[in-house]
Formats: structure tokens, C-alpha cells, sequence
DNA sequence: CGGCTGACTCTGG
DNA sequence: TCCAGAGCCAGCC
């Protein structure tokens, strides 16, 4: 478990969804409400929010944060969309057809399926 | 100092 | 079944 005590509570929201994004697991990939909830106190918009303003140089993986439908949330012909979906294939991610993955496959709940 | 914009998701009509 | 609206923080001009 992380300490996510060590935040400012009600302040630095976003340094927060940045620390359990960085919990996702090397080959697998999270939803930005899965996110949400897991922070709590959150929305799924409030996760895109925290990524678009991701600042660089934090170890922060966030290629392995897609939509709900298993979708990169970028333009298809933009080059964060295929750069996104070229870091999650070199880990082992698999698209389909659509480009979408297989959540049930390696979404981060996958873990806990897993266990069952 | 004020307002705009930005990587989402769910519910109702 | 599809469309539209609401919820919401932080950085920047």
C-alpha cells in the first residue's frame, strides 16, 4: 500500500491521482474513473484534468491510462495516440482491430480477477 | 485578479 | 437507441 497520507489533503488533488498512477502495473492498464475511485473524492474528469496538466519529468506512467471503452482518449492521428499505444504494446498490451484493449484482460482490475 | 480550457463518465429524456 | 448536460481542479494569459 501507498501512503497517499502523505499528501495535502483537499490540496495537491492532482499530485495524488499522479501517485496512484503510478501504482498501475508494468502491462496493464486503468480508466481514468477506476482511477477516480480510488483516490476518492474524485471524478473521472478531474483524472483527465490531472493528466493534461502532467508535468514533465515525474516517473509517471501515464500511457496506461485509456478511457472506458478500452479507447486511448487521443485523436486517432495524433502522435500522443500513437505514441501512447507504442508504449503500451512494447509492455505487452494488445490491441484489437477497433484499437482498443481487452480490459478484462489487462485492466487493472485484472489484479483483483486474478485473485478469484 | 478573472475567466477559459483541458486525457472522462454517468444519467435522464 | 442516441444526444445533451452536469460534476470538477489547476495552470495560464
Amino acid at each position: 500500500m501507498v501512503s497517499l497520507e502523505g499528501s495535502s489533503p483537499g490540496g495537491g488533488l492532482y499530485d495524488r491521482i499522479y501517485q496512484v498512477v503510478r501504482l498501475i502495473p508494468r502491462g496493464r492498464v486503468a480508466i481514468y474513473g477506476q482511477i477516480a475511485a480510488y483516490v476518492g473524492r474524485c471524478t473521472p474528469r478531474q483524472v483527465g484534468y490531472a493528466m493534461a496538466a502532467l508535468p514533465s519529468g515525474l516517473d509517471v506512467p501515464w500511457h496506461r491510462v485509456i478511457n472506458r471503452e478500452g479507447r486511448i482518449s487521443f485523436p486517432r492521428n495524433s502522435s500522443a495516440a500513437l505514441e501512447q499505444s507504442m508504449l503500451l504494446q512494447a509492455e505487452g498490451v494488445v490491441f484489437d482491430e477497433s484499437e482498443r484493449v481487452e480490459l478484462d484482460d489487462v485492466g487493472w482490475a485484472g489484479l483483483l480477477a486474478d485473485s478469484i
